[in-house]
DNA sequence: GAGTGGTCTAGACCACGAG
DNA sequence: TCGTGGTCTAGACCACTCA
């Protein structure tokens, strides 16, 4: 059902993107120019950037305004892992300012604290060499915050006090632009994003994080292990 | 740093996303025909459509050939939890298709099933009144499977059976033509898909679970109790 | 300055939906 | 049949990159 027939860009598209797979057109090389392609597939300009634009949304070229549009470098994939403090991998270095901010909004709401209160902000970035694949914004109520020991490995709102719950959201959605220039993407490729949440065990909210990984390269992983709770809760 | 000018398309885009979001247009609206906003806008009409298509992929609108553009009616968010079955919500039926299979590529290679032998697969649909809102593929090696209590309320390859972790991997990407038409979604819009492992105490994979649900109207939330090993082994 | 992609125009024709 | 959106053309001009 459905057989539409496919259109030039459609076919104009999936040419270019044989050439790719098939290794005809190799990682990092550039296409033909937009003209040129023009009168290769002989379609008029508009078309041939709506195929490219088809390739772009699917991750295998990238476009650079003024140098021409690159077959794209597979990106390995970047994995975020549940529970953790941001995406790893090796060979990524991160990048972290503190700042103080008061709680407001969706933050404010999330962390269960009055309005206007103190909390500590780290805006952390993670980059493989110059490429940020990850931003994170995360929340700490200033009381509970650690101060002096950013720079070890311990993780902020971290392992040291009871730890009983994390709760992460995962969603897929536009970038703002901010996150888009952070990641260096276009505003039309989707993120992944990751609300999570910890708690303690009296059920006070330890840490809000909001990060954002650019879903053409990133996987959330959660491993489970049912507790005697959720086995018999249903 | 880089305050680009924003582009007629990009103006004619927030006016109309302020006039959705103000309430000026409502859900279920129509919007005017596209010559007529060309006019307005004293455009022409490919740059309406440039206008329209950004809306069209922040979930604003909804394009149908023929009939005109409409304001989306916002669809629930649905909430897939971690650990689970298949997506969940008031009022979401569900239609399961049952089918036997034999062990090939990835999914051999996810339940480390030599190749060939006999999966059990479950093919469902989940549905929102008429609109389908996730489908998931999921297979169990046919020695596991359930045979007689499809229709209870236990889930195959379920609680019944000693279950000691669940893998899940979260993605973001584009739907393949088959997910695109069993959504009822534009090949454009992204979906969440959810790669599911479940492992018994002996390592065994008892299930295999490949779920896609569109990404601008669900979440996968996940909840994790942190275990003595996870708290230990860093 | 040469070459590239980005934006936009003002049309044309086709395909779909509904009366 | 009519109005709608979908596809496509053949240009124009601007903005960016690099030599």
């Amino acid at each position: 059902m459905t057989p539409t027939v496919p259109t030039l860009r459609d076919t104009i598209a999936e040419d270019l993107r044989t050439q790719i797979t098939t290794g005809h057109l190799k990682s990092g090389d550039r296409l033909p120019s937009e003209p040129k392609l023009a009168t290769h597939y002989k379609v008029s300009t508009p078309t041939v950037r709506q195929a490219l634009a088809l390739l772009q949304a699917e991750g295998l070229i990238e476009k650079t305004h003024g140098k021409g549009n690159f077959v794209r470098t597979p990106l390995r994939r970047i994995t975020y892992t549940g529970g953790t403090g941001i995406p790893f991998a090796p060979d990524l270095q991160t990048t972290i300012r503190t700042t103080t901010v008061r709680a407001r909004g969706h933050i404010r709401t999330l962390l269960k604290v009055p309005s206007n209160s103190p909390l500590t902000e780290f805006q952390c970035t993670t980059y493989e060499g110059e490429t940020p694949r990850s931003v994170a914004r995360i929340y700490i109520p200033r009381d509970l915050a650690p101060t002096a020991r950013l720079a070890s490995s311990s993780w902020p709102g971290g392992r040291d006090v009871d730890r009983t719950e994390t709760q992460e959201t995962v969603t897929a959605r536009l970038p703002t632009p901010e996150e888009a220039s952070a990641l260096r993407i276009s505003p039309t490729r989707t993120v992944l994003t990751i609300t999570r949440i910890a708690l303690n065990s009296t059920g006070r909210v330890l840490e809000a994080a909001l990060l954002a990984l650019p879903s053409d390269a990133a996987d959330a992983v959660f491993t489970t292990h049912p507790t005697l709770k959720e086995e018999t809760d249903r």
